[in-house]
RNA sequence: GUGGCCAUAGCUCAAUGGCAGAGCGUCUGACUGUGGAUCAGAAGGUUGCGGGUUCGACACCCGUUGGCCACCCCA
């Protein structure tokens, strides 16, 4: 007898069984129908990219999570997709002739070699829709509407999403001084505003700008202080305007400019002022991001960004001579899925099974008429299961009724004399004799109401 | 990647270092034309895995794997 095999799937993975994946579907079907009414075109991309089409895109911290998926005899290099965007660049760099501006969407798993946490898988659907070959900030624009619609499609009431611009992130990191090296840390700080406060930036990014490892370059206390609080003074919004020694920067000109451009869109393609936020201290941690950046918080259950994106008109540049302004969002299904779990946000007419009605067999000499039955349901279009062994007929109602299934069908001696059928209502125990013709309608009839 | 808490029946959890248990669920029957109730019975375990301490380990120690939480980062 050979040792069994623990059943257990890869750490940070999970199945997702059918009561679960019925929701599922529901979100994903809603999250597409939205994108196509905005006119995204569905695409499909491998689950394996060549490493050397990943690598290099997403910066050193990210590229540690991806995931080599390496044949033993096989000669290229490859790796699992670590988001959907990277390779959205290489099929238009591969596909010069599509029609610009090209209008995508792609709802897929990903992979991420982080460790795993609520609402942190290591593999876990992102549903994209990005915008190639449009550098005007109504491109933005439409892609923050987009998500703003698809909340409220979804069902939910606080939600804000944040806008920035990395131009202006940039400016700031010039007009104070940071060096070079020491960027990453200065977004890092900043980025944490609302955890942990203007002053906790400060004590931060203090130490940072201290930090002997950062190099030849480090600042003395004085002078680090004094730059991390002129950085945060600069991501403070001023009634009616930003700090005029950032604005005066060019870089930062015209990310105020953008910035101004997509609110004037947004209020004209009609989304709520308390739905946006200028929020200067957001940075998103993707390198590949130029223009504005964009992310979707929800206040109630702390759980992170639901949706993310933005600018990258540079990427397609690491592909192909030609280069292309590309602009889009990722919406983290199961992070959206845990927050409607969590606020039991789902419609009711969201069953726990497709199955609309389960046609029980009386006896083995029945079985014929009950296969009658459900084949006359089914053509009907109504989800039908047809009982597959003549157990006693209680066994076979606890099993509609474990399953949820809302109607069985019963087909006695008498009702197969008379053909005839039972129709019995799982939830109010109601039954009613129907003409073998008319279940289908029955049926139909008793769910509308 | 760093730190903390945890792991016992399908699920939720008990068991002073001394016989591994309960509730729920599952299955069978009471019930050969009707589910959720009740009653009776049954099945179900290498106590995550590997070492160690001990006369004796579910318990204590070390390691490992996995889960949760915070940080980091992110969807």
């Amino acid at each position: 007898m050979p040792l069994k095999i623990q059943p257990r799937v890869p750490r940070g993975m999970r199945d997702i069984l059918p009561q679960q994946m019925l929701l599922r579907q529901y979100v994903i079907g809603e999250v597409e129908k939205v994108f196509q009414r905005f006119g995204f075109e569905p695409l499909q991309t491998p689950v394996l990219e060549l490493r050397e089409t990943l690598m290099g895109k997403y910066g050193p911290d990210a590229e540690k999570l991806i995931y080599d998926a390496q044949h033993r005899e096989g000669k290229e290099e490859l790796s699992l997709r670590y988001d959907v965007t990277v390779p959205l660049t290489r099929v238009v760099a591969m596909y010069p002739e599509l029609v610009k501006p090209f209008k995508r969407y792609q709802i897929a798993p990903v992979f991420r070699a982080e460790r795993p946490q609520k609402g942190r898988y290591r593999e876990f659907y992102q549903c994209d829709a990005d915008i190639v070959g449009s550098k005007s900030m109504l491109a933005d624009a439409e892609i923050v509407t987009m998500i703003y619609t698809v909340f409220k499609q979804l069902g939910f009431k606080s939600f804000v999403t944040k806008i920035n611009n990395r131009k202006i992130l940039t400016a700031i990191g010039e007009r104070t001084g940071v060096p070079p090296e020491s960027l990453g840390a200065l977004y890092r700080s900043i980025d944490k505003m609302d955890k942990i406060g203007q002053e906790g930036v400060v004590d931060e990014l203090t130490k940072a700008l201290t930090d002997e490892r950062l190099g030849n370059k480090r600042l003395s206390l004085a002078e680090a202080k004094k730059t991390a609080e002129q950085t945060v003074s600069f991501t403070r919004l001023y009634d009616g305007g930003w700090p005029e020694l950032l604005r005066s920067h060019p870089l930062a000109q015209q990310g105020f400019d953008e910035l101004d451009q997509m609110r004037k869109f947004l209020d004209d393609t009609g989304v709520p002022v308390s739905y946006i936020e200028i929020d200067l201290s957001m940075v998103r941690g993707l390198a590949y991001y130029t223009g504005p950046i964009f992310e979707t918080v929800v206040t109630e259950p702390k759980i992170g960004s639901l949706s993310g994106g933005g600018r990258y008109d540079e990427l397609m540049g690491l592909f192909s001579n030609q280069s292309l302004p590309m602009t889009g969002t990722s919406f983290g299904i199961e992070r959206i899925i845990d927050v409607m779990d969590e606020l039991t946000m789902y419609p009711a007419s969201i069953g726990k099974t497709v199955t609309q009605a389960l046609v029980t067999v009386f006896n083995r000499d029945l079985i014929g008429a009950s296969v009658r039955v459900a084949n006359a349901l089914r053509a009907a279009g109504i989800n039908t299961e047809l009982a597959l062994d003549a157990d006693g007929l209680g066994k076979q109602l606890k099993y509609a009724a474990a399953k949820s299934i809302p109607y069985a069908i019963i087909i006695g001696p008498d009702e197969a004399a008379a053909q005839k059928a039972t129709l019995r209502d799982l939830s109010s125990g109601e039954q009613t004799v129907v003409a073998e013709s008319e279940i289908a309608e029955a049926i139909k009839l008793k769910a509308q109401s």
